[in-house]
RNA sequence: UCCUCGAUAGCUCAACGGUAGAGCAUCCGGCUGUUAACCGGAGGGUUGUAGGUUCGAAUCCUACUCGAGGAGCCA
């Protein structure tokens, strides 16, 4: 007998109706009666799960699986039937039901409404909701599209090392890697810890960021992207930060920064589309019970044109408001998040680009502009997760890239490689950063980066 | 790291100085098409931890732990 899954069942109806089958799968609900009941079959396939009927006169162990409780794995044989007039498309009618791993009562997840906390206590069982069901398929499909995106462009994909020697790429506090006993290190005559007896003879520490490697192979294959974990010890106590998370950089040649916003719009837009054509149920299950504007927003981002704005121009506009800020808004300080919330969801109500911000608040890396004063970076803002994307032109030229790194105290040692890349044809290039976990809290209204991690890793919490 | 709020049954919450309750879940029973089914019944608690105030504390006070929201930092 064929074995399908729910996916098949689903999506080929028609060449299973009236065929015995066998579905293998977890109970999510089993509403038993008297002679007949009903089991909710899920097998992880699809979102969707499959409704099992069960009768008394066609089961020897009737009894024994109107008892069986939600958690339950089952091999079920019975005959595909199609149900037009109720609430699902299709069911099985069962001739046989077999236990194939009880579960028993004390199963923390139940057929009610838990909350996304306490669900977050039991991260190896949430998967089995509906909400981190959709979720975690979402991400699964966006990644899929992140790729497919750039690949079809003739981007060439590139694994930037997870460990790096760099500890000054100014992206943020750095996880130490070594395999010096932490009890009692060596230490150099003077008392301080002897890297040099270290695994790589030096100090090293996980990424922050694949930018700086990326750009390297910008350079030799004109477009290419990352996409992989990267790591921030930052003490961030937020919805949106995560100590280990995962980031998509791509890093264009020959390129500015008009070039690097154009591609930031397309890949969003992309990634947002490819995910409502490849997941529909997904999304109207979030749409309906996480976020009732999710596919209205979603749909109007997908077709409409991204705002750009300067950073100058966005001080005119937060100086010119009536709204009353906590911090004040000057030319010279970064936007604060009241700040850019502001800009993207009331005065614009869209995504919006701001670029050109003031050199003094921005990486040392960045492309200087002719005015002296501004770098050519962008921010994109969204309604709701705030910033997205940060990125710039990268600065080419090797006098001014030297000049800020000794102003800013970047080791011209470490990095000696990076300023190499501006003598041997280093042309005009920039890219962008995505967070892509905010990506997928954006497409799926969730509002925590923790429950769109698979097994979250935040200051104080490294469980599973 | 800072500010604010919270922690009571497996889960979601009520009780706000005077005998700790409800809904869901679980268990038992009923029900011929259910859809987070429905109807009846039962079990289930050192009120986050440690101290303090009080005749009496889930309730008031202190510290700690954990969680949430906001801020900073960022993606």
């Amino acid at each position: 007998m064929e074995v399908v899954s729910v996916a098949q069942l689903i999506n080929d109806t028609h060449k299973y109706v009236g065929q015995q089958v066998q579905v293998n799968g977890w109970i999510r609900l089993n509403r038993g009666q008297k002679a007949f009941g009903f089991i909710t079959l899920n097998d992880g396939s699809h979102f969707t799960s499959l409704q099992i009927v069960y009768e008394k006169d066609q089961l020897e162990n009737f009894e024994e699986v109107a008892g069986l409780r939600t958690g339950a794995a089952l091999n079920v044989y019975g005959v595909v039937v199609e149900t037009p007039n109720a609430k699902q498309p299709l069911e099985i009618k069962a001739t046989q039901v077999k236990l194939a791993a009880d579960c028993p009562e004390d199963y923390p997840i139940q057929p009610k409404r838990h909350s996304k906390e306490f669900l977050r206590e039991v991260a190896h069982l949430r998967s089995r909701t509906n909400l981190f069901s959709a979720v975690f398929r979402i991400r699964s499909i966006a990644a899929f599209a992140v790729h497919q995106f750039f690949q079809e462009q003739g981007f060439i994909y590139v694994h930037t090392p997870i460990i790096t020697a760099s500890d000054a790429e100014g992206a943020g506090e750095m996880f130490r890697v070594t395999t010096l006993d932490a009890e009692k290190p060596p230490l150099t005559p003077d008392g301080n810890v002897d890297f040099s007896n270290d695994f790589f003879g030096r100090k090293t520490n996980l990424t922050v960021s694949g930018q700086l490697e990326a750009e390297a192979f910008a350079l030799a294959f004109g477009k290419v992207y990352t996409f992989g974990p990267t790591f921030r010890a930052e003490n961030s106590n937020t919805a949106r930060h995560a100590a280990e998370f995962w980031m998509i950089e791509p890093e264009i040649a020959f390129a500015g920064l008009r070039e690097d916003m154009e591609l930031a719009e397309a890949m969003v837009k992309y990634v947002i589309s490819y995910v409502m054509e490849k997941a529909p149920a997904e999304m109207d299950f979030l749409n309906e019970f996480v976020d009732k504007e999710l596919l209205t927003r979603l749909q109007k981002i997908a077709s409409q044109n991204f705002a750009r704005i300067t950073y100058t121009e966005a001080i005119e506009i937060l100086q010119k408001s009536k709204q009353t800020f906590d911090f004040p808004v000057s030319w010279g300080n970064d936007l604060q998040t009241e700040h850019e919330r502001y800009l993207t969801e009331k005065a614009i109500g869209k995504p919006v680009f701001v670029t050109d911000y003031p050199q003094e608040i921005k990486a040392f890396y960045m492309r200087q502009n002719d005015d002296g004063k501004t770098v050519a970076a962008m921010d994109l803002l969204v309604p709701g997760v705030g910033e997205l994307i940060g990125g710039s032109q990268r600065e080419e030229r090797e006098d001014y890239l030297r000049g800020r790194m000794e102003a800013m105290n970047i080791s011209l040692d470490e990095l000696g490689w990076y300023l190499e890349l501006r003598k041997y044809g280093g042309v005009p290039h920039a890219g962008f950063g995505v967070g892509f976990e905010r990506l997928i809290m954006y497409l799926a209204g969730v509002s925590n980066i923790r429950d769109v991690i698979p097994f979250p890793r935040t200051v104080n919490s490294c469980a599973f």
